[in-house]
DNA sequence: GTTAGTGGTTCAATAAATGAACCGCGTTAA
DNA sequence: TTAACGCGGTTCATTTATTGAACCACTAAC
């Protein structure tokens, strides 16, 4: 039921880690006949969503992609200008910017802004749901976000990607109370290893939390002397994005971030 | 045959004008049935590339756009770097600048940068496939572009969009040969009555063009003492932007552009 | 020279898309 | 107050497009 679906689901594998697909392996990969998978490729071809690269014969992401991001912006506006803040912290904090968003239930991302000063960064695949429970942007999700994130935190089978990943639900909810707290949720290599996410929320008309702003550090140059620009930028970013995306900070929210 | 595509043609109808449509009136545009058009929006909005309006219950394109530009910009990266050195360019003149792309074998708006610095300007809308007839960007692709696009010239039916608008292929001919000496093409109010296009060309490795960079300034502002001023980015942005798609300028393109 | 992989095609079998009519609801206009 | 209209959304018999096993041609490895 629904072959457009099932055709738009085959857009799902392809990554940053694998951008481009050959026939075979992507009728392999979404369990599909390697007929149909061609004739969806064609179709999604055709509208400009996949393009195929004439030499290797490999299929890629096509630039309808763009058109139709632009066409969000119009419809939906604010992540352009979100861009260009999170692209000036960038420059300030020398590294990595996620923005993630609420969408339907699950967190994904919206923005990555890549730092351009460090060969070694961190950096994220857009295509990837973001764990609740494994990265700071989840766990800040938990403590501003709506409620029914953390009621369902039983319900949901928590995946463990590295040993200190949180997968009890009541270490959870301790954790998501001390955040509700600080302001800031930080992830020290929880979803992967060396990696230290710092994040903060970006709240809704309502005062919930819509979304996400992190800052993902390398565990290298994750040094205590850092953490105070880190945070304060993260604190003047989670007030700019809220304001950006039409949305209103709690009373109750902490004025700056202490470590 | 098709109907994969013909749910993702429904996404055509979306444009800056019209940004959110209904139910019935997309169905009806787009000459489908009420139910099919149901079944097609409830496809694309599960994989998240149309999102409804609970309050209006209207249509609009959905998030999963983001991602899939993202995506896209990892598969065929290039588009981030054109992005900043137009923004640059946009602080320096003051003016919107279009990104076209030669896809598949129509002209299509790759990236927008919006000029900040006055209330009228010009707007383009990412969904419309460029005529190669009217606009600056599209004289300059004729000029510099692979040559099936002069060879079906006549074949094609030439729209007429102001009376300006160039519609004999002898005429357009004479232009562009022009245009091929000058290296910058640029249309006054050809596409659209109060514009003013400058155009130039971005080559790829074979030093055919691959695309144009235009810049589209208001009449008002389109005077002589500022012809100048957007020459001269214009032409700096054709070198930057032909070496950032990793192109080559042909030798006997014009070092310096003359009004 | 064989094997295993690739991208792509064919066509009968079948499962999925289709659309006219329908429902319930809110607006508008007699 | 009533009737007509358009809206978003649903139903179900009809039909049409999708499906997949087998196939071809080609390349790379051994």
């Amino acid at each position: 039921m629904g072959t457009a679906l099932n055709a738009l689901k085959m857009l799902e594998y392809f990554s940053s880690s694998q951008p481009e697909i050959g026939l075979s392996h992507i009728a392999r990969l979404a369990g599909l006949n390697k007929a149909t998978a061609l004739r969806h490729l064609r179709a999604l071809e055709e509208f400009g969503l996949i393009e195929q690269n004439p030499q290797t014969k490999s299929y890629a992401i096509g630039p309808a992609a763009l058109r139709l991001a632009a066409l969000r912006e119009i419809a939906k506006p604010g992540l352009d200008g979100a861009r260009q803040k999170m692209q000036a912290a960038m420059h300030e904090v020398g590294e990595s910017l996620h923005l993630t968003l609420l969408e339907k239930d699950t967190l994904q991302t919206a923005l990555v802004v890549e730092t351009t000063q460090h060969s070694v960064r961190v950096s994220l695949d857009p295509s990837e749901i973001i764990p609740v429970n494994a990265t700071a942007s989840g766990l800040c999700m938990l403590s501003f976000g709506p409620a029914f994130l953390l009621e369902r935190l039983e319900s949901d089978t928590l995946t463990r990607f590295t040993a200190a990943t949180m997968t009890d639900p009541e270490i959870i909810r301790d954790r998501v109370a001390q955040i509700g707290q600080a302001g800031w949720a930080n992830s020290n290599g929880s979803f992967e290893d060396g990696v230290f996410g710092y994040a903060a929320p970006i709240f809704g008309i309502d005062q919930i939390a819509i979304g996400t702003i992190a800052i993902a550090v390398p565990e290298i140059r994750a040094t205590r002397a850092r953490q105070p620009l880190i945070l304060t930028s993260l604190h003047t970013l989670s007030k700019e994005l809220t304001a950006n995306f039409g949305g209103q900070m709690p009373e109750t929210f902490p004025t700056e971030f202490h470590p």
